[in-house]
DNA sequence: GCGACAG
DNA sequence: ATCTTGTCGC
């Protein structure tokens, strides 16, 4: 078991393999409670630099009224590699993450979910065993129906075959977003989770705050 | 003010 | 490809 402290230390083809292993473990079988506090996280970095801050907030739910938030500044060698971006990120979002005092129940990351399954999402929960969504603002991978315009119009992301998420419509005349679960939760739960987090803009309130 | 789009 | 800035429509 590798700690995330020494995912510097990874060659890329290391990482990939332990990507390639914790993949097996992704569940996304529904969650099976009740949940009052939910949570937004982003990572921002300059591609060349070794500073990462990651930032995350809690709000209850469904209310949105917002509650903690903590933002850090990390530090990591770890290079900056299409496709293993989690190796880069992780490492400061759980400093985040383990200096929050209260934790979401399910947390919200601007990122891919299962669409990409070696992304943060799924990553994250995995290392933490917390429920996460992917909530992307662009489409990297698979493929879909054109939706309506209309509020909460949907439609299955498909990668070949396979449904790996909904192109959620969240607000008339914008451009949808991408919902995907990176683990312990379902595809469904994912976006009905994401219907009831988005009030007022294209993006839901957990994410939109972060932007501050 | 939010968000699309241009370049 | 990604990030910044400006303009315009809603």
């Amino acid at each position: 078991m590798i700690l995330p402290k020494e995912y510097e230390k990874l060659s890329p083809e290391d990482a990939i393999v332990l990507q390639m292993e914790m993949r097996k473990s992704i569940n996304i079988t529904p969650l099976n409670k009740d949940f009052k506090l939910i949570g937004g996280a982003d990572i921002s970095f300059n591609k060349y630099e070794e500073q990462v801050y990651a930032g995350i907030i809690v709000l209850a739910y469904p209310s949105m009224k917002i509650g903690s938030q903590v933002t850090v500044k990390a530090f990591t060698k770890f290079p900056n590699i299409s496709g293993l971006l989690a190796l880069r990120e992780t490492p400061a979002l759980l400093k985040a993450w383990e200096q929050l005092k209260q934790k979401p129940d399910v947390l919200i990351l601007d990122d891919q979910g299962i669409a990409h399954e070696r992304g943060i999402t799924t990553h994250f929960g995995l290392l933490t065993n917390i429920p996460t969504i992917g909530c992307a603002k662009s489409k990297l991978y698979g493929n879909y129906h054109q939706l309506e315009n209309e509020r909460f119009s949907a439609s299955p992301l498909l990668k070949q075959e396979e449904t790996r998420g909904f192109v959620l419509r969240t607000k008339v005349n914008c451009k949808p977003i991408y919902i995907s679960p990176g683990h312990k939760i379902s595809i469904a739960q994912s976006l009905e989770i994401i219907k009831n987090c988005s009030l007022k803009h294209r993006i839901p309130e957990p994410l939109d705050w972060l932007i501050y």
